[in-house]
DNA sequence: TGAATAATATACATGCATGTATGTATGCTG
DNA sequence: CAGCATACATACATGCATGTATATTATTCA
């Protein structure tokens, strides 16, 4: 009934690595590149299951005929939305270790990448969608994993790094505290949401303060 | 076509308020207890818009034909679903608040709550199912976030008397901190659900303890 | 420029879950 | 125990989203 997922969604007809796209490669690219943009905005609102192929085509300014065309089915794209997503994720995190600056800079930093991710409602909500569906989809729950896997290690670098200069030891596994602020985060994210008025953007900062500072100890509470 | 929504879902024969009930009543009583226990089950596995009311049905023993004597639709269904757990969360925190024991006993009771419901899946899960619920049905959100404040509220008491005998301050307002733990455990729990071995049972507890420390300041972080 | 191919649209088929209408059996009451 | 109501099952109708097959439009290249 559900044959074997291939690997790589739809395989975009093979050519030399890194030859110049042609002009109708470039259009392709693009297209994708928009049902992916698309997918991502009607996954976070909808849902996996109540979004709508249609609807996620015509927000990228196409029919499902395009769709089709680039994908296989709602899964596909969902997982190919979620590896652009791990590496963007990745990217950032990368970004934060190579800038190098001093570990009490570097501190700040990772405390207000993780409060921005609080705040960004698009975000915390895919995050948990594709939390949820790994859960509920036994077939798909490894390759899911892994790619969350591949993203908590490049937190819990980060962490070694900054743990390895304040001396500070953590209570969990690098990546287990990784977890834990990326969790912490979007449950958050998610609470103020749902009630604005029972958490604020400025509570859910204070609380990820509070947490950050026990695990990392940055002293400054407030 | 579709009338005016009954507040109560499909509104059990009118009879004296506190009458003894018959046979009957108690029958209807048994089945929609069932129903609902399935739905727990069927909604925690599988999420509301995948679950199917056949499987409730028949998860309960029945067929649809009972479904639809008991409730009007899944939505029905869900947020009858909804009102009975708030109840049942209520009641827990309601005996903590009862139990009178010292500060000390309360405060770890209160983060063995914490832990507990991190280590109780179907909870959460259906936590996590009513607040995707609320923000992707923009009808039913003020109705879902009510009850999730009634439940709120009921922590922040808790919260309230401990900090009133500890004579600590929380950074935040005491609903914004009982929205904190519940979310942080529900966020963790999942974590553990997805991938146990990058988040184990006791990483969870360790990870909540390090927050709750912050917060509650109970010293005793191992 | 026009044939060949790629990209996208349109039209159709299918499946499946919901909801409704009707049937049946069991319990209640005079 | 007759007749009615309640509780549940079965059967059917509908809608809707997916997926597929075919048509149309845009590109490339000789």
């Amino acid at each position: 009934m559900t044959q074997p997922l291939p690997q790589r969604s739809q395989a975009v007809a093979a050519r030399p690595v890194s030859a110049a796209p042609s002009r109708q490669q470039a259009r392709t690219e693009a297209t994708r590149r928009k049902l992916l943009e698309a997918a991502e905005q009607i996954f976070a609102r909808d849902g996996f299951e109540a979004a709508r192929l249609e609807d996620i085509a015509s927000l990228a300014g196409y029919t499902r005929g395009a769709f089709y065309a680039n994908f296989q089915s709602k899964e596909d794209i969902f997982f190919a939305l979620l590896e652009r997503w791990v590496g963007q994720r990745v990217s950032e995190v990368n970004a934060l270790i190579a800038q190098q600056e001093s570990p009490a800079k570097l501190l700040r930093a990772l405390r207000e990448h993780y409060v921005q991710k609080t705040q960004d409602r698009r975000l915390s909500l895919l995050t948990l969608e594709f939390k949820m569906f790994a859960i509920r989809h036994p077939e798909a729950h490894a390759r899911l994993r892994a790619r969350q896997r591949r993203l908590r290690e490049s937190a819990a670098d980060l962490l070694r790094r900054i743990t390895h200069v304040t001396g500070r030891t953590l209570p969990v596994s690098f990546t287990a505290a990784a977890a834990g602020f990326g969790a912490f985060s979007s449950a958050l994210a998610l609470e103020h949401i749902v009630d604005p008025s029972m958490v604020s953007e400025q509570d859910t900062r204070d609380l990820l303060g509070v947490f950050f500072d026990g695990m990392l100890g940055t002293g400054s509470a407030k």
